[in-house]
Order: structure tokens, then sequence, then C-alpha cells
DNA sequence: GGTCGAACGTACTAGTTAGTACGTTTTCAT
DNA sequence: ATGAAAACGTACTAACTAGTACGTTCGACC
């Protein structure tokens, strides 16, 4: 029993083993976000992989094990994409509208990573709150937008009773509700809200919303 | 092989035999809700009910018969909520507030409804789209939200280039969001976004948000 | 060319879980 | 009252599914 349940690829390992262990993550990952975690089926992932349950095993451990290491593969992508945003030379509120953008077009374009976290949240996020990584690397991603909202604010441009936090929220709900949210509504509405040639509008109306939002100094009371 | 498989209760129920099909439902959208479709047990759910098993085969025929019947009966109670708002004295703007804060409290105060949908949409819709009621039922949702956009534009107060489905969406997905994402929004940034003191904030925000948007004209173009 | 451990495959098992066979009680119309 | 159907309970099974025991191959290093 002296297998592995290795942090990944480490040195020792050979190039075959590396794709070894991509090729388990790569279709784990559709199966887990077809099936939710329990009805994903370790047999199935098995059978769609260049190889066998017992490496499942070898290098995860538990179907568990497994669902986690997906997670973690899942979210160190979206931090790649977010890290990558350059807003240096544009105004605060281009900046925003570029950052809901850039996360409209990630969520939208990585179905699979939503339904992970759908999948998630079902569970109380009992998983991803074993994951140190995922949890130390994603704090760091609202600090982009905070400074962007600083800057806003000293401006006087975008009113200051609105936190980042909540911005990343607005923007994080409406990109994910299209993906995580699409077959109900398209099944109650007849409406595909990724089709191609909504795509646009969809963009433009996330960016027009914050925006607007971020920028409008009436702030209505409320009806209640 | 006489039995019932019926819609519901029907005349010639006992008191007992009703309270026996809600007591089953309850149980069941809790333990949905809290598992996911394939994750929930039907044994737990018959220990946990005041009847046993062999009766929820006797009433709704299977798991997935089961399940489909806790799905209507949450869609129908969301239904019953907007079919109740009064909006006949208010403003445009007015009315869109309300009915996004009315929506945004539906959501928040029913956890259980918002995770079948998060569920059914794992499951791309399957269950849902079996269910003439719920679709039925449901497109007219937002008769009520076209009426006071059309009135709102119709007066000038709001822009033309929004329709009432993209409205619904954008209230929905923040709504949803709050209650389907609560989990690993709160294990990341350690906010949690139904905590008591953060609800009027929130709810204001929504509303901000849909009439800051209609009322809005400049319609900035897209970064990219 | 031998050896040691990493990487791999096959065949199996123990435990679980949806669903059922069979029998009993309750209700109600006549 | 009584007969029939609705409503109910117990004990079981067939099938599935996560996980493993055991053996083999590959590759690097001496």
């Amino acid at each position: 029993m002296s297998e592995r349940l290795s942090e990944v690829r480490d040195s020792g390992s050979t190039e075959r083993a590396v794709r070894t262990q991509g090729d388990i993550l790569e279709v784990a990952t559709a199966e887990f976000a077809a099936n939710g975690y329990a009805g994903a089926r370790v047999d199935e992932i098995a059978a769609r992989t260049r190889t066998t349950k017992r490496m499942i095993y070898y290098y995860y451990g538990s179907k568990e094990g497994l669902y986690l290491a997906v997670l973690e593969r899942a979210y160190a992508q979206i931090r790649r994409v977010e890290r990558g945003i350059q807003i240096d030379e544009l105004s605060p509120d281009e900046a925003l509208r570029k950052i809901a953008e850039v996360t409209y077009d990630h969520h939208t374009t990585h179905p699979a990573f939503i339904k992970l976290v759908s999948i998630e949240n079902i569970h109380r996020a009992e998983h991803l709150r074993q994951s140190d990584t995922i949890l130390r690397e994603n704090v760091t991603a609202i600090t982009l937008l905070e400074q962007v909202i600083e800057r806003g604010v000293g401006e006087g441009l975008f009113r200051d009773d609105i936190d980042a936090l909540d911005v990343h929220m607005v923007i994080s709900a409406y990109a994910c509700f299209h993906v995580a949210n699409r077959h109900t509504f398209a099944a109650i509405f007849d409406r595909d809200m990724l089709e191609a040639s909504l795509q646009d509008s969809h963009r433009r109306l996330i960016g027009d919303m914050v925006v607007a939002t971020m920028t409008d100094r009436r702030g209505a009371p409320s009806t209640q």
C-alpha cells in the first residue's frame, strides 16, 4: 500500500502517467458535470478513459478525491483568466464593463465549471471547503474589482455604498444564471439564453447594468 | 395492480390519505433539495415519513414520479406568489422595483425551490419537460412584467431595447444566485449572502439595478 | 541484465438501493 | 352487515456500484 495519492503529477511521473491523470480529470469533469456527484459513476468515467478504474483509485484514492481534483482544476482555470484581465489604460466605468464582460464570456464558454459550482452548492460546499488551494487563491479574485471601484468612487463617478463583493456578486449572478439555469429557462420560456445571436446583447446588458447602477445616484427607496 | 398513480388526491381520498401524500411530498422535497436527485434516498424519505416506502410507490410509482410531484408542487407555490402581486396604483418604475423585490423575497425564503431548480438544470430539465402543468402555468409568469414595461416605454420612462424576458432573467439571476450559490460564496469570501442584516440592502440593490438600467438611456458600447 | 518501485490491468466483493410480492386493515356504497 | 376497493405494512430481491486483492509490465538506474 505504498501507493501515491499524489499532489497531481510529481517529478517522478512519466509522460504516460501525466497523460493518464489528465485524461481521467477530463472525463471525470464531464461525468460529474453531467450527472452530479452522486449520479456520476466511477465505472462510467473509467470506461471513457484510456485507462481503468484501478488507476482512478491509484491516483485519486476515492470518488470524493477525484471530484475534489476536478473541482480544483476548474477553479484554477478561471483564476488564470481573471489574472489575465488588462484594465490599466481604461477609465473606471470602462474597466468595470470590461471585467463584467470577461466574466460573462468565461462562464458562457465553460458550462462544466458552472455545473460543478452548482453541484458543489447543492452539497453545501462541503468539498470545496476542504480545498485550501481554492479558498486561498480565490479570495484575491476581487482585488481587481476593488481597485477599479476605489478609483471610480475617488473620481466621483461611482456611488460609494456598493462594495466590490456586491458588484462581483451581481456580475457572477448574471453570468452564472445564463449557464446554470439555461435548461429550465429554455423549457419554460423557449429561449436559449446561450444562443449565439443573443450573446452580444447579453454581454452588453450586464455591462450596462453594473455601470448604470454604479453611476446612478438616485437610489430610490424600497417599496417596503 | 389496480393501484393509483393518481393526480394527487382525488375525490375518493380519505383525510388520512391526503395527509400521507402531503407528508411524503414535504419530506421528499427536503431530501431531494439536500442531496440532489441521485443522492436522495427513497428509504431515507420513507423513514422520515409517518408512513412507509410502500406508500411512496403506491402514490408516486417511482423515485422519478415522486421527484416530479415535488417539482410541480414547488413551482405551483411560486406561481401563487406571483399571482398575488398588486401593482395597479404604482408607477412603472415603482412597479418594476416591486416585482424585483417580491421575487427576491420569495427566492430567499424558499431555498428548497431554488435547489430543486438547480438540480433540475444539472439534469438538463429532463424532468421538468415532462410536466405539462409547469410548462403551461409558468409562461404566463412574465405577462405582468410585460405590462409594466410596456407602460414604462409608452411613458418614455424606460428604454425600449430590453424585453420583459431579459428583465425577468436579470431579477431571477440575482435572486437565485443569493440562494443557489450561497455556500461556495460563503466558503470563498466568508460572507453569507442571506444574512438578515444584508437582506434590506440586497433587496434595494436589485430594485436599483433594474430601475437604473431601464431608465438609463446612454447604453454604452461594448468594449469589444 | 537485474532490481526496485512506479504504473498498470483483471476479476472480484461487500454493501447499498430502487423496487416488489404478499398480506392486512380501513373505508364506504349498497 | 357485506363486499369491494382504497390504503396501508413487512419482508424480501435483483441489480448496481464504490472500492480492493492480486498479479503484471514498464522504465530508470546500477
